[in-house]
DNA sequence: CCATTAGGTAAGGGTAATACACAACT
DNA sequence: GAGTTGTGTATTACCCTTACCTAATG
């Protein structure tokens, strides 16, 4: 697979260079930019936040208009046909009247022809990748699973994951496209099984879950009747008389109830008319115990956490329903009875220790039973299980988080003794430009919560260790600088003390095995590996712009001699848009002016003639007065004058390169956004050099390209060399 | 006729969120 | 003593797997 690198971005003065590690067929100049944070909203539109100030200066009302642009961009890890690329639209929206930016959404989506979403495309996309035998059949026993088990297949069970979840809608979307149908519950509920051939068969793709899951799944989630709610005292009166009426017939007991079968089901199962609420009596418990055993054929003081079966141990209780005796059983009178000691604090590290000595990948992996083996505190693995589920949710955001970065950073906390404290998350906006079906999964912006709302005000309490972002770094320094080189390969992202971050979710720091070392992930389980490694030890510090608090201001901490100019330092990023900010230690009080350098983004236009109209090219800048209309050729504006989205519409083929001057390859046809700062910030990008201070958006393919050994591959987006633009006049790039 | 496919039903173990009770603290 | 907070327990809506079944299809 080839990478197309067809967007670039530039400076006036100042280039990154970008190309393949893999096969450096393509090289991107990308443009240092400041001020401006991406992010990622649920459906995966990547927005890119621009300080207000930037545009207020630059641009006038209009510039709140939609802007659309639409960017080739190639991916490899999408099964998208021949002859449909991927495109990133790019719009600029006003966030609010109150809010001092505005936001420049880039959708990635791939918009495929009508041809290409044939059924013929979707079949040759599902032939060309592979599928596991998992999803693609029926099965049901035991037996099954163990075969395929054993053949090495995966086989997931549990849970559903997020990620799980986005594969699945985004199969049933592209079906549904393909189909040309737009309501998917008139496949699952109207149409008959040979109008549907094939259906689930296809949106199991891509899953390791049999059919028949991916079958239920579904049923659940489009059955309006499922997700009702609680169950109205007058509701649970009527399903009474309906049972006695219809005995277990689940489906015209629901039907009548306006309820889901199994929701019926399931509540009818609480139901007894002999059943007691509230406080067990020593009765009830002595009773429970004694049947437990006796049908366990197992001693008093005997601990049975399996092989239990409630039904029958509640109708032997009597004055209990099943799911009653088993949560007593298994949550108490069990530990109680074989003598277990009490829960402490220490429990708490212990099991966080233990679990991250397992190694396992996923929490589903966890075998309980074997980590409550003689652990006298633990009343039951299932009660275990529910302790881990107590202290994850001390992380507001755990859902969002990976097993592994979530387990790694409570362990650093329990570790430093410090806290459970909660990474908050701030909710991504809407998008605003619909919600396309996109592809790219990023989310990069952290902002800091303002130090009032911290933890000693707060019960949730803000995470506050120190945040590391190392990146990868491949650092490329010329033979006469080398003699300062170090070992050094970490950029810190120190928080400091004070600091607060609010970690958006989809997006998450996952700890590379140093201690307070991670790399910035998405949610989507797609990695970041994002490590910005000069010899010298850099450290950067994310320190807060006053103009605009969403965005990440990356200082090198560095003296300017350890990065001098001479120096090359080569950013590995596999993400579609990355910004580092390096900054001296000396510039660190000049934050606020950094805040407002300029911004140009170039990317190669995929852009027909129809796609040219739909955009609008408008004046961002307070001296470009009216739109930009097409024939707008790479225009970029110096210094602090405006800010433009420029378009060559005449552009159709994306992703053509071009030699350039240096030897590398650029992409002809730019498309090209630039918000300008202010004059002091124009000395600023005129004038500085490495470590000064510069930020580069990285526009990048969107491939999987295996990078850190550390970093699973599935979970790595396509890896791409940067050259720092400071570094623009050695022009040399590296890989 | 038989095997396979594509569901479908029911039972029951389980999870996760919330409600509730109560003790400790202010 | 009242109000608040923290913690453990109980409840319950919903999830998931398993076993078994059926009708259509090749």
């Amino acid at each position: 697979m080839i990478f197309c690198y067809c967007c670039r971005a530039r400076t006036q003065n100042r280039k990154l260079s970008m190309n393949t590690i893999e096969d450096d067929s393509g090289t991107v100049t990308l443009e240092t930019v400041n001020s401006v944070t991406l992010t990622q909203d649920t459906d995966g539109t990547i927005i890119l936040h621009c300080p207000h100030n930037d545009a207020e200066e630059l641009g006038s009302d209009d510039t709140l208009e939609p802007a659309h642009k639409r960017l080739h961009l190639c991916s490899e890890d999408e099964p998208h046909v021949s002859g449909s690329a991927p495109r990133i639209s790019v719009v600029t929206l006003p966030i609010s009247e109150k809010e001092e930016s505005f936001e420049v959404t880039m959708t990635a989506t791939t918009e495929m022809t009508e041809s290409d979403i044939s059924e013929g495309a979707v079949a040759q996309i599902q032939k060309t990748e592979e599928v596991s035998p998992v999803s693609q059949a029926w099965f049901t026993t035991k037996e099954d699973k163990d075969t395929l088990v054993n053949k090495g297949h995966k086989w997931k069970q549990g849970m559903w994951s997020k990620e799980e979840i986005d594969i699945l809608m985004s199969n049933i979307d592209r079906y549904l496209k393909s189909r040309g149908i737009q309501d998917p519950t008139e496949i699952i509920f109207e149409m008959s099984k040979d109008e549907r051939k094939d259906f689930y068969r296809s949106i199991a793709w891509g899953l390791n879950r049999p059919l028949f899951a991916v079958y239920r799944r579904v049923l659940r989630m489009y059955d309006n009747r499922n997700h009702v709610g609680k169950y109205t005292p007058e509701e649970i009166d009527k399903l009474k008389e309906l049972r006695v009426k219809h005995g277990n017939d689940w489906a015209t007991i629901g039907a009548a109830l306006g309820r889901s079968a199994s929701s019926v089901k399931d509540r009818c199962r609480l139901m007894k008319d002999t059943c007691n609420t509230g406080k067990w009596t020593e009765d009830e418990e002595r009773r429970l115990a004694e049947v437990v055993h006796e049908l366990t054929g197992t001693e008093p003081g005997h601990t049975v956490t399996q092989g239990v079966s409630w039904a029958s141990v509640a109708d032997l209780v009597g004055t209990r329903s099943e799911k009653q005796c088993r949560s007593k059983w298994l949550n108490y009178l069990n530990w109680k009875q074989s003598g277990g000691t009490e829960w402490t604090k220490e429990d708490d590290m212990n099991l966080i220790k233990r679990i991250a000595e397992l190694e396992v990948e996923d929490e589903n992996e966890i075998n309980w039973d074997i980590l409550s083996g003689g652990w006298s505190s633990v009343r039951s693995p299932q009660w275990l299980r529910s302790k881990w589920w107590t202290i994850k949710r001390q992380v507001a955001n755990h859902k969002d988080l990976p097993f592994s970065v979530l387990l790694k950073g409570l362990q650093e906390l329990a570790e430093n003794q410090l806290p459970f404290g909660k990474v908050v998350m701030a909710a991504p906006r809407p998008p605003g430009s619909g919600s396309p079906s996109s592809l790219q999964q990023v989310q990069i912006r952290v902002a800091r919560l303002d130090e009032s709302s911290s933890a000693s005000h707060s019960p949730v309490a803000a995470l506050q260790i120190p945040v590391q972002i190392p990146v990868q770094i491949t650092h490329v320094a010329p033979s006469d600088t080398s003699s300062t080189a170090n070992d050094a390969e970490t950029i810190t992202l120190n928080a400091g003390t004070l600091q607060t971050f609010e970690i958006l979710p989809s997006f998450h720091l996952q700890p590379t095995g140093t201690p307070g070392t991670y790399y910035i992930q998405t949610g989507s389980n797609q990695g970041l590996p994002l490590t910005l490694a000069a010899s010298p030890t850099v450290t950067l510090t994310a320190a807060t712009s006053p103009s605009s608090p969403e965005q990440i201001i990356v200082h090198a901490l560095s003296p300017d001699n350890l990065l001098s100019s001479n120096e090359n330092v080569t950013v590995q990023m596999s993400h579609p848009g990355v910004i580092i900010q390096t900054v001296s230690s000396d510039d660190l009080a000049s934050a606020e002016s950094l805040s407002q350098s300029a911004l140009t983004v170039e990317q190669s236009v995929l852009a027909s003639a129809e796609d040219a109209s739909d955009v609008n090219l408008e004046k961002v800048g307070a001296e470009a007065g009216s739109p930009q209309r097409e024939g707008a050729e790479q225009e970029v504006i110096s210094g602090s004058e405006g800010a433009k989205f420029l378009q060559n519409p005449q552009v159709e083929a994306p992703g053509h390169l071009t030699e350039t001057g240096d030897g590398q390859e650029h992409l002809t046809d730019t498309f090209s956004a630039e918000t300008l700062g202010s004059p002091t910030m124009e000395e600023h990008v005129v004038e500085r050099t490495v470590g000064e201070g510069a930020v580069m958006i990285v526009p990048s393919p969107n491939s999987f390209i295996q990078t850190a050994d550390d970093i699973d591959s599935d979970s790595v987006l396509p890896l791409t060399t940067l050259t720092d633009p400071i570094l623009e006049n050695q022009g040399e790039s590296s890989d």
